[in-house]
DNA sequence: CCCAAAATCACCCATTCGGATGACGCGCCC
DNA sequence: GGGCGCGTCATCCGAATGGGTGATTTTGGG
């Protein structure tokens, strides 16, 4: 934009001045391209003024001082307002959608237990630390060995587990011991 | 979202000479738009002067009507100002955080065969057949009856299908066939 | 302290299971 | 035709399992 250097006093504050100095903030870009912006206008507005002062002086306006007056308050004031303006609506700017999407991880899906059904069946916790041993594949002597005890008392608790689950073999306990969630 | 959402109220009829550039980013079309604002800005100031200068001379302002005039001035502009800092941080408000949280869902993760090593294993589709029904809890002279062989043909598949597996029970052959997904 | 539930152990008996071995038939392929 | 894999069936035997009963000890709560 061509600017009438031959007059001093319209040397706009905004042209030499404005030193980037971008606060480091996340919306530096977006400050840093209306700094640019206020330049321009403040262009702009200089060149509009001095429009005016010449068809003032070609209308023979007496004093000319107000408009320059007016038009350094506007700027100064304009810039103000855009600054007041960015300011007032930076907490707005953080104004974030938190879109929420649901995505399939493959998961192990972790062994819950079912604790109502277990208590339902009156499966005591001997009783189901047996049944997870049977269904790790163990025999009763292994089970025995073990868990420090006789082979007849796994025998015993392997029985009564067995007749909670009312299951006949140790394999359909293991069975249904899966299919109710009672072992992994 | 519709980037130019926020473009739309500014469709003024004032700057169809800015050429419609292609917004390749938000940063050219927050751009785009300021232009537009700034020209209108300047459009509204001298207007504005202009009518200042009307009421000027219209009333015959005295010399004190300066601080009047500036007041004014710095007023609109201010207002102006702020105007358009929050036209210009709008695009800004529309920043969008997508935030992608993992969810664990529920994946049955439905049962495949890992033929691979059944074949590798050398076990045949009876036997796997015969491993599937004793992992369902079932008894030797049940399979029997349910595949139409007699209960020492079934020991036989049972048999052969451990000494596979490497099993001793058949407690342990279910959990190995699970293990190493051969039966579901 | 007492009681009930739980855990422990034992014995007996029948059934089931697992291992080993042998045999027969059928379809397939060289 | 002979070999081979697969499925079928059988017999014998020992080990494991399941069912029933009874008993003692431990433990936790009223």
């Amino acid at each position: 934009m061509p600017s009438n250097a031959g007059r001093a006093p319209f040397a706009m504050p905004v042209d030499d001045g404005a030193p980037p100095k971008i606060p480091r903030s996340d919306s530096a870009l977006v400050e840093l391209a209306m700094r640019k912006h206020v330049l321009l206008y403040g262009l702009i507005g200089g060149v509009l003024i001095a429009g005016l002062k010449f068809i003032e002086y070609r209308w023979l306006v007496v004093d000319h001082s107000v408009e320059i007056y007016g038009a350094l308050v506007a700027a100064v004031f304009a810039g103000l307002g855009i600054w007041l303006g960015l300011r007032l609506t930076r907490p707005a700017r953080h104004t974030e959608t938190v879109v929420v999407r649901e995505v399939r991880v493959e998961a192990p899906v972790e062994f819950v237990r079912d604790r109502d059904k277990v208590a339902s069946l009156g499966i005591t916790p001997r009783e189901l630390e047996i049944l997870e041993l049977i269904a790790a594949g163990l025999s009763n002597k292994e089970i025995a060995a073990r868990v420090f005890v006789s082979e007849n008392t796994v025998k015993t608790h392997s029985s009564r587990v067995f007749d909670k689950l009312g299951a006949r073999r140790r394999t359909q306990a293991v069975q249904l011991g899966k299919e109710l969630r009672l072992i992994p």
